[in-house]
DNA sequence: TATGAATGAGAATTCATTCAT
DNA sequence: GATGAATGAATTCTCATTCAT
């Protein structure tokens, strides 16, 4: 097996285990355990566990906020742009639900220990909406805005979407609970565009 | 200092680290030190650390979910509710800011190590909520909507900005971030009030 | 046991591994069996094997660098104070036979990681013989030397001298080696001193 | 690269490093990086680090009982042989500064672990020595003596004097430790050859 | 011969928990 | 109730050695 091979299978691993059981209830055994690896090569190819986490983090948020970013720049109207947005973080999202799990975790402890390169990838999301927000206001089409709090929208309810959709699975399905199961992530990515976009439109 | 005192002050301290740390990142000489108690006093108090972590939670989430609950219940319209429902769930969070961070981290995990009574706090508003968006319905003042998604809406919102509010004090206040620094909980619970509630009038 | 108990039994036990098989070669694990105390007890007296390493060299050097000190301030007469330097020298380097495996060992490795306190002690005991030596030498009696050579031949004739003991009595007898085995550390200071004080002594 | 140079390259970073660090803290990893070859290669051309160390003494330890012994055989009287066979000493093993590092570290572990070539070729300098002291003796020019000794005498006192030397570069300058600086192994060896010939000499 | 990758056996350290007073 | 000391079970990381090419 290759180094790229190996490594790769290694980080796959580990932003699994980093997103069900966060760093500290990570370990290292396990984690060798669930590659099939000898713990030695871990670190053998990735230095230690913070350099482990750091790398997986980088693996994972870049091509989410890159494909965010590609996704909008094909849009030219701010309304379009703004549901591109939220619909394609929703899809690359649903696609690796490790990101969700860390984002939230690193947003728990403060983001005090979020690796720099993740936590620019994050930057570069936030900037983007913050430019298309901008660009909507001075073509008149959506009134004042805090782009954090819409940032915070998408963010929170699509990760917490993504979160809970193991767990609702596995929930019984109660008379109540019923129209839960239901939704999926594409309905779920509509109903917050739609609800975004609605409280922003100038009417 | 009474058995009650104590006993407090350690769980205090708990829910903190709890927060900040996670349940794994928490260690119990940290936690015994900055309770400036003796470590065995926590096992005399407690147990052990899962049923710190227990009772921890018990305390933050039973005061909320009441809170909540109690203040929806004063109103009687649904418009109202849905509104005081959002307005009080964002001041008791932005009250005890552990709370949020400990939801999200549970929530991270997939709600597997959730202890079963913060669980049900946690179902109580989840279930107020479904009532108001129910009863709206058959009023016909609310269109049909997925309750699960405006929960995740409301507390995947405010949740994460309760938790970036210590993060944004920190922040260079650069122009393009100047103004993120600006909004409070009060005006943020507003903004996701109104635009949830826009989204589901029927028109 | 109390504390002081535990703890100086650690040091005593660590003083001799680490004299017997170097910083690298003393296993933390072997350690605690030697000593009959739980490894974990190590870590909560001496915090790491640097500091353990570090706490050991200093209660094995400071004793006898004050030893030498305060048998020499005994004597006013520079050639008394000379023999009195090196006969208590080598009294408690036979004393404790740690002391000149750890020197030893740390003088090969170019004292790079000796720790300071223990770095003193050794100047403390050159300082006292360059002024047994400066003051015998402007009172007319000594002739012009080299402190440090002699400070060398000392130490590095009487430290070999102690390190040998066990590997001279496990010696088989044969006829060549018969004669070593007879010298004892008092005779062996008192040739070192003989000679040593012949070589300084104006004629 | 032949096969030769590598295995030679090898050599003498190892006794460099064994020197420095001793066998426990010398590690292959870091030997590989220093020799600048594979860590595989080291395996194909010396088994294992136990050979390596070995092969390392027996190379550095034969060269300079070789030198010794050629160095009094050219020599008829036994006051000329004891002055030049301490000056050979110093003179070789100035030139080699492993040697006194290594020997000083297996003589504080009791030479327990030191491989037997290396063993001999000491115990061939010391028999040497004694050769020397009984035929002096015998021809009425040196008193009785203790061989071990002035054995130890000369290899303690000139082994530290080479060891010592870079440390005592690094040095700062006082007054106190300038006249220390000054001293190189030539005035060191006559120094201690005149000592001990001056203290055996029949007066 | 040379080398990147892999690995089993350790070795240092940590941590939740308990004990004795 | 409180506390210093003790400890067994991890947990992270290292290291000598081997393998496959």
């Amino acid at each position: 097996m290759t180094r790229i091979d190996t490594s790769r299978k290694i980080l796959d691993c580990a932003s699994r285990m980093f997103a069900q059981h966060g760093y500290d209830g990570t370990i290292m055994d396990d984690l060798a355990e669930q590659c099939g690896v000898n713990k030695a090569s871990i670190y053998y190819h990735h230095k230690d566990k913070a350099t482990l986490y750091d790398n997986a983090l980088t693996a994972i948020f870049t091509p989410i906020a890159d494909a965010v970013i590609e996704a909008v720049e094909a849009q030219v109207e701010p309304v379009k742009q703004l549901r591109v947005h939220i619909k394609t973080f929703a899809r690359v999202t649903a696609d690796n639900p490790c990101f969700a799990s860390i984002l939230m975790r690193e947003m728990a402890s403060g983001g005090a220990n979020m690796p720099v390169p993740a936590r620019q990838q994050m930057q570069r999301i936030l900037f983007l909406l913050m430019r298309i927000l901008q660009s909507g206001e001075s073509q008149g089409v959506f009134r004042s805005s805090d782009a954090l709090i819409i940032h915070f929208m998408i963010i929170g309810t699509l990760n917490l979407f993504v979160i809970s959709i193991p767990l609702r699975q596995t929930l019984p399905a109660t008379d109540q609970l019923e129209q839960l199961q239901n939704s999926n992530i594409e309905s779920a990515a509509d109903q917050v565009a739609t609800t975004i976009i609605a409280s922003l439109l100038v009417k």
